[in-house]
RNA sequence: UGGGGUAUGGGGUAAUUGGCAGCCCGCCGGAUUCUGGUUCCGUCAGUCUAGGUUCGAGUCCUAGUACCCCAGCCA
């Protein structure tokens, strides 16, 4: 499909340094997460652009983990960072970390230090937080500001060599307690933490933080355009001024915000994710209902369609939510194309053909269909599906009195049973409490395979299964992705509703050994249901969002 | 409250030097269809407000308005 080419004043930006030769044509990028969770749709875009810019000119990306603070990073989340980057279908150029530049950090202090440019500050947190002003207030200066480089280094080398207490001493840069952007109000390099950092072990008891790591780090890598999002627009004077006043590998790279991608109904709060987690409301980071990218592949969305929606979107700097069914667009217009088709039931209704024929043994005849696999894609083949005298069909595909533009099955009226053959229904049996259990039928033999001779046409093709021949399958029914709408707020606290697990019963056996064989993550989508994703944990797993839910809605604006 | 950022149909996003406001999602209508799916055709609907410059303004000028970000030893 042809996607039109999206805004993107990312490209026109390194463009133009192209043209002016800033870099020497040289284009690097890096995708810096910070490894202390799960990656979720909302990285995918920052994905997209990181590596996508980079692509596009013929660079490079790194994928650098943002491990500055010991407190929240682990090895795991590094491991599924790189894992699921792969799934997405980029490569980084290099696996980095932050870490790797402790050393460069702390010298590039030193020099700082040196040059009377950063202090050490011994007031708590509250006195510095208090001194820093606030918005249209002046700071004020710290009273250790004035110490002298000798002092300072002296004080530093002590921070590092684990003399102080934690939160006894920072380093901080001197720049202006009265700067109207608050980011250049002294702002603090170094912290003291006595903790284990999972790569670095217990080699460092102070710490970075991100601004004095962030920069330089992308200015030792020899990054060119350093893409983040648009929360850090007002930390880019403080990138530039650290720069400004170090001595550098290189040239100075350049920082670019871009507007975050945010979904309606959609929680990535970091924070909220893992409490969902924590309190069981979800089986786990992978959880198929999660918006982290290893929760969307559960659910069988495939990564080309993800990749899709990021470009479809463009790079911009509004702050704009996008709507989560937009996603879904792109998600079913992929899994249209290479999704197979089986015929499943999920809420079963007898349908007796009561002029099929009977074998010499009194049992009725089986016949077998080949049905395409995939309409979309005849490469796909086809499979044989077993049919004989006892079916089930859908329960809401028959209607003892039909609404207007119900076109499906009602006594009187024929239908295409998929791929066999047009039956008409003739009666109803009920049970005592008046509840239909079984449909009578009749079957035209002519229009065997679906069509009938004479040209005659059905409003209405209906999937179905033989009753002798279904396999049951346990189907876990989910409703719409993660959250509850919640008007007029980013995200909802609550998800929607998990349904019961229900039944469902497949076309038989060569239909559960073909999901069987579909590997997990894959899609498949049953007639006019919706899409499953196969799984290893949950049997199936139900699209409702993706297919079926337009159906119903529009169902049910029809009759109602 | 000071600073920074951003405003184009219902949701997003385009428009050389000022020159027919285009595209995607959605909605609605129609055609095709062995999935009420897909595909195809069509409809609806927009430049934050108020002035100004100009033959001509989304674009330039002036004054407003709304929303987002910043006062972590988080990133």
């Amino acid at each position: 499909m042809t996607q039109p080419v999206a805004n993107d004043f990312i490209r026109d930006i390194v463009r133009r340094d192209n043209e002016l030769g800033t870099y020497g044509g040289r284009v690097q990028t890096r995708f810096p997460p910070e490894p202390n969770g799960y990656l979720h749709i909302g990285h995918a875009k920052a994905i997209t652009v990181d590596f996508g810019t980079a692509e596009e000119f013929g660079g490079s990306c790194n994928l650098r983990l943002d491990d500055t603070n010991p407190d929240t990073e682990e090895t795991e989340f590094v491991e599924s960072i790189v894992a699921d980057i792969a799934w997405l279908g980029f490569r980084p150029d290099r696996l980095l970390h932050a870490s790797d530049y402790f050393g460069q950090l702390y010298d590039w202090a030193e020099e700082l230090i040196a040059r009377d440019l950063a202090f050490v500050d011994d007031q708590d947190i509250e006195t510095i937080s208090a001194q820093r002003g606030g918005f249209g207030r002046p700071g004020s200066d710290s009273p250790y500001r004035t110490r002298t480089v000798e002092e300072n280094l002296d004080l530093f080398r002590r921070m590092r060599a684990g003399e102080f207490a934690d939160g006894s001493r920072v380093l901080r840069a001197k720049i202006d307690m009265n700067h109207e952007n608050m980011a250049l109000r002294d702002p603090v390099m170094y912290r003291i933490r006595h903790r284990h950092h999972f790569r670095t072990g217990d080699q460092w008891c102070i710490y970075p933080t991100y601004d004095w790591a962030h920069g330089q780090s992308d200015a030792i890598e020899g990054v060119t355009h350093s893409i983040c999002t648009l929360e850090f627009d007002t930390h880019r004077p403080l990138y530039d001024w650290y720069l400004a006043h170090l001595t550098l590998p290189a040239e100075a790279p350049r920082q670019i915000e871009f507007a975050r991608l945010e979904f309606t109904h959609t929680i990535t709060s970091k924070r909220r994710l893992a409490k969902l987690v924590a309190d069981g409301v979800v089986d786990g980071w992978d959880d198929p209902r999660m918006p982290t990218l290893r929760g969307l592949r559960r659910r069988g969305y495939p990564p080309a369609a993800i990749r899709a929606f990021c470009s479809e979107i463009g790079t911009t700097r509004t702050n704009s939510r996008q709507s989560i069914e937009a996603l879904e667009s792109s998600v079913r217009r992929h899994l249209n194309t290479t999704a197979q088709r089986r015929m499943a039931v999920l809420r079963p209704l007898r349908l007796v053909i009561d002029n099929w024929p009977i074998d010499e043994s009194g049992e009725p005849v089986t016949q077998y269909f080949e049905v395409a696999n995939n309409p979309e894609n005849p490469a796909d083949g086809s499979r044989s599906v077993a049919f004989s005298g006892e079916l089930f069909i859908e329960r809401e595909d028959f209607a003892e009195v039909p609404p207007p533009k119900f076109f499906r099955l009602s006594v009187g009226r024929e239908v295409r049973l998929r791929g066999a053959f047009l039956v008409t229904a003739t009666a109803v049996d009920k049970d005592a409490e008046g509840e239909i259990v079984t449909v009578h039928a009749s079957y035209d033999p002519a229009t065997r395979g679906g069509d009938a001779p004479d040209g005659r046409k059905v409003k209405s093709t209906m999937h179905w299964v033989s009753a002798r021949h279904a396999v049951e399958v346990t189907v876990a029914l989910y409703d719409r992705l993660f959250t509850a709408p919640v008007p007029g707020e980013s995200t909802g606290e609550a998800l929607d509703d998990l349904n019961p697990q229900s039944r469902t019963l497949l076309d038989g056996a060569k239909a559960e050994a073909a999901l069987a064989a579909t590997p997990p993550g894959q899609v498949v989508q049953f007639e006019r249901l919706g899409y499953f994703a196969h799984d290893s944990d949950t049997p199936l797993l139900f699209h409702r969002t993706v297919g079926l839910r337009d159906e119903w809605a529009a169902i049910q604006r029809r009759q109602g």
